[in-house]
DNA sequence: GGCTTCGTACGTACGGTGTACGTCCCCCTC
DNA sequence: GAGGGGGACGTACACCGTACGTACGAAGCC
């Protein structure tokens, strides 16, 4: 009959994992509920739980298929600390193409390969650069630290400290409060570049790094 | 009558913030509800919203609390750079006092003067240090986004690839899906000692911070 | 072709959430 | 004692995740 001749298109997983993610970057990640993917897709709740085991796992979909679409290789003549600063701007352009989902991408521990995959070209990078075990995987969590608190702060997840002395009242408020050096950087605090910000610490880590002693420098 | 010879203490904001926070650290972020509060201290839940105008600004409430109870002041003569140590080990501590909190401190943005007073110690030391305005503001912002990762991790918000190939298993698998450096160094990645990788990369941090351009080094 | 089987979509229902609203009662002031 | 104000409280609403039972259409078998 005629309801057969307007087949929806098959309610799958990745229909909606992509439901998802687009209600998260339209409308916040406190606004995803099963029932408003499901209406977005017009489709019953319980519908997606053939699909789909919990609301938990949507997430992880989420996360894998946003990790998942990183561009993490390396031209091949690249320096090594060219290949670490690469590694890092594809992370942060994905956090900012995505920007109301970084936090849920962050906080979930995916075993899944997608989410292996970055973190074995980061190791094979610093293994590479003469890095031994111990040092290479140190150096790859401070990294990651940097990383997750750079992003965090430029989604919006942690302040920023921007957008507060706007008005004299609050510098005024805050001299008299005996904050004497917030007062005086003000009109620094007030703005907060993200992408030189991200620069400054990147640049400051990579260069520590360039200091580090290793074992078979190459390159 | 008899049920004023037993006056419960008076139901005020502190007693909800403090309930609030046992019950946090007690059974998670996740547990917390007004109607679990409430019941914490023998109350309607509705009475809870006399001192409390919102579950959000109860949080904000949270968040100061803790924020206030770090101890930055820095020894008088230390140079410097141990000043910037001893404050990131101070945020260190109350994240580790408080760990199942730190999330919801540090999504908070807070106007109040607790969230300033470590803003302003920060500054304080930077600037003394010999870093002109805008040069202290970059610096602050790096280490703060190493912090805020670092903590993050610790406190288990974020992934530590801590425990995730203790079984030989895991790690056939890495090696048989083409991750050959994770496979490699699968015991270096299994452990996770928080403390050590604290330091290494507040280190990393400082050193290169030391190797800043300086408008007036001093001490 | 007829029958069975199975996967998927769906409606209902339960226990949870934050909080708006109206009521009641105790205590303080006059 | 009378009046008033503030805090404690119960009820109610809209929403959440999801367990459970049902109904229906396509596929396999005789």
């Amino acid at each position: 009959m005629s309801p057969m001749d307007v087949p929806r298109p098959a309610l799958t997983r990745d229909r909606i994992v992509s439901a998802a993610i687009g209600l998260i970057e339209r409308r916040g990640a406190e606004a995803v509920s099963m029932r408003a993917i499901a209406a977005e897709l017009g489709v019953g709740v319980m519908s997606l739980y053939n699909h789909v085991p919990s609301k938990s796992a949507l997430l992880d979909g989420v996360a894998e298929r946003i990790l998942g679409g990183v561009e993490f290789e390396a031209a091949p003549g690249e320096h090594w600390t060219d290949q670490v600063r690469g590694q890092c701007r594809a992370f942060r352009q994905i956090a900012l193409h995505y920007p109301r989902s970084t936090l849920v991408v962050m906080t979930r521990q995916l075993r899944a390969p997608s989410g292996l995959r970055p973190v074995e070209r980061a190791l094979a990078t610093l293994r590479e650069a003469g890095f031994a075990g111990e040092t290479a995987v140190h150096v790859f969590r401070a990294v990651i630290a940097y990383l997750t608190g750079s992003l965090l702060r430029e989604v919006g997840v942690t302040p920023a400290l921007a957008p507060a002395p706007r008005d004299p009242a609050a510098l005024e408020d805050a001299v008299a409060a005996g904050f004497p050096h917030i007062a005086a950087l003000a009109p620094v605090l007030g703005r907060c570049d993200h992408a030189a910000e991200f620069e400054f610490g990147l640049e400051l880590l990579v260069r520590a790094i360039e200091a580090l002693p290793r074992d078979a420098a190459q390159v």
